[in-house]
DNA sequence: ATGGTATTACGAAATTTATCGTAAATTGAC
DNA sequence: GTCAATTTACGATAAATTTCGTAATACCAT
């Protein structure tokens, strides 16, 4: 039974798991040209955080064509999961319903999504 | 008008903050042996890293007397706010609903939990 | 085929974080 | 006052992250 290790990305990778995570796939180039809309970074450190992300498992790619086509090898709900319930105990002490009240006060929540919170909570009661 | 810059404190240095926002104010020893139930780490790093965060702002220290007594200089709150809306940008590409959903689906919430977060929803509703 | 362009590979440097050993300073007990 | 114990100061190291320059490679147009 292989113990999988959970590998925690950092900032920069998360950023580029975002876009891949909304792509699909990608080159290094289109993953390059959308982070360069919000940062500053030459092309070959994009290339080089990708190719650090394929030796830690994070990215599959095609490399059987010249440009390498990447992909997310972790889903994006893990991922969240497991950065939320660290976050959680990290920063606010274990403490989920505060962390759901700053998450709620903080954002103009439209009401279609506040319905859809409270019908979650509604059903989270009835078990 | 001095340009505040938000500084991020670091793993470490969150573990620290916590034990500081809960006890208000410790020496380094104290710090030190809360941080030791959890964690394994010799007396001067934990030093250090007080020190470093005395040197960046995370917290003040009076050092009148041989045992200086640190306290937190950020606020617990706004620590969070920060940190959690740098999550939700960088981890749930910015929809706070989602963070909400899933903090509160991989949580036993205790029924008293849920109705504060149900009136927290109403309030919110009507404005 | 060959030259130009785009891409990847590689390695190195700079930065940040975490860790700890040792020296210096301070305090309290005697 | 002196000594022992505790604490702080300082510097060094290691590891992880971010960055980028340069070289090698592959592809395409001609």
């Amino acid at each position: 039974m292989p113990s999988i290790k959970y590998i925690k990305p950092t900032e920069s990778e998360l950023e580029i798991l975002q876009i891949l995570w909304q792509k699909g796939t990608a080159s290094v180039r289109e993953v390059h040209e959308e982070l360069a809309k919000t940062k500053e970074a030459g092309y070959t450190t994009t290339l080089k955080l990708m190719q650090i992300m394929h030796e830690k498992g994070l990215v599959k790619r095609d490399d059987s064509i010249k440009t390498h086509i990447y992909q997310p090898a972790v889903s994006r709900e893990k991922t969240q999961k497991h950065l939320l319930s660290k976050m959680i105990t990290n920063v606010f002490g274990g403490d989920t319903t505060q962390l759901v009240i700053q998450a709620l006060g903080n954002h103009k929540a439209s009401a279609e999504e506040l319905e859809e919170i409270q019908k979650m909570i509604e059903n989270l009661k009835n078990q």
